[in-house]
DNA sequence: CTCCGTAGTTACCTTTTGGAACCTGCTTGC
DNA sequence: GCAAGCAGGTTCCAAAAGGTAACTACGGAG
């Protein structure tokens, strides 16, 4: 048994951590579905609602503007009767797909 | 100006959600980077808290009990004096790995 | 004798987040 | 006239998360 321990195991840090500006885009319950359900094409807010069982609407509304804000989301008044809204992916939200592609490889091969 | 929107645009979901899995793993703040931290190596308590500066030593236990609940971290105590404790990744927390490099990359393609 | 570093634990408080329920205005179908 | 569907907005409340500060116990350095 040593006497003393070493005074720290790796004195400097391995490597800043560059992945908070992707996880501040990623962040927030609901981000990473609402892009997934996306992809397949633009969809209106009540799709979502229902892609997304057991959101409510507040939750869901501040999920979008937020996203929007940080240029994730186009959204686009299509001028009917009622007007609907239809949510798009953005430049910006298309350089994340790859992240989509590699959660949804490995969430197959993890057990459960 | 249609006068009677489609009733919904698309009616079945796009292929439902398998993300959920790994989300559930990587959610929590703190998380993901914690990851980052131990993919070169084990690390220690102390060393955790230093590469992750702004975080709570409560905190940053809880995130460390939660994810080796999870089995994503394995914590061995070091006998010695004082005694230390050592984390570092398992096997599932490997599979996650590709999950950060992806982030990393498309990280660094990003604005800022 | 006091402080430092080890790795936490505990109590307390504030902030954030999320959910449920109800409201709007508009039009169409019955 | 009444209900239904569209896209939210608003209010209230509960739960969760997070921060601060103080505390534990151990030995070594000064």
């Amino acid at each position: 048994m040593p006497q003393r321990p070493k005074p720290a195991t790796q004195p400097p840090l391995p490597l800043d951590c560059p992945l908070e500006s992707v996880l501040a885009l990623l962040a927030g319950a609901w981000t990473v579905q609402i892009l997934w359900f996306l992809r397949a094409g633009p969809r209106r807010f009540g799709d979502l609602r229902r892609d997304l069982k057991k959101v409510s609407t507040k939750v869901l509304t501040n999920r979008l503007r937020v996203m929007e804000e940080h240029g994730m989301l186009e959204r686009t008044v299509i001028q009917s009767n009622p007007p609907q809204v239809e949510y798009s992916l953005t430049p910006l939200s298309r350089e994340l797909e790859p992240i989509l592609d590699c959660m949804e490889s490995v969430g197959r091969r993890l057990p459960r």
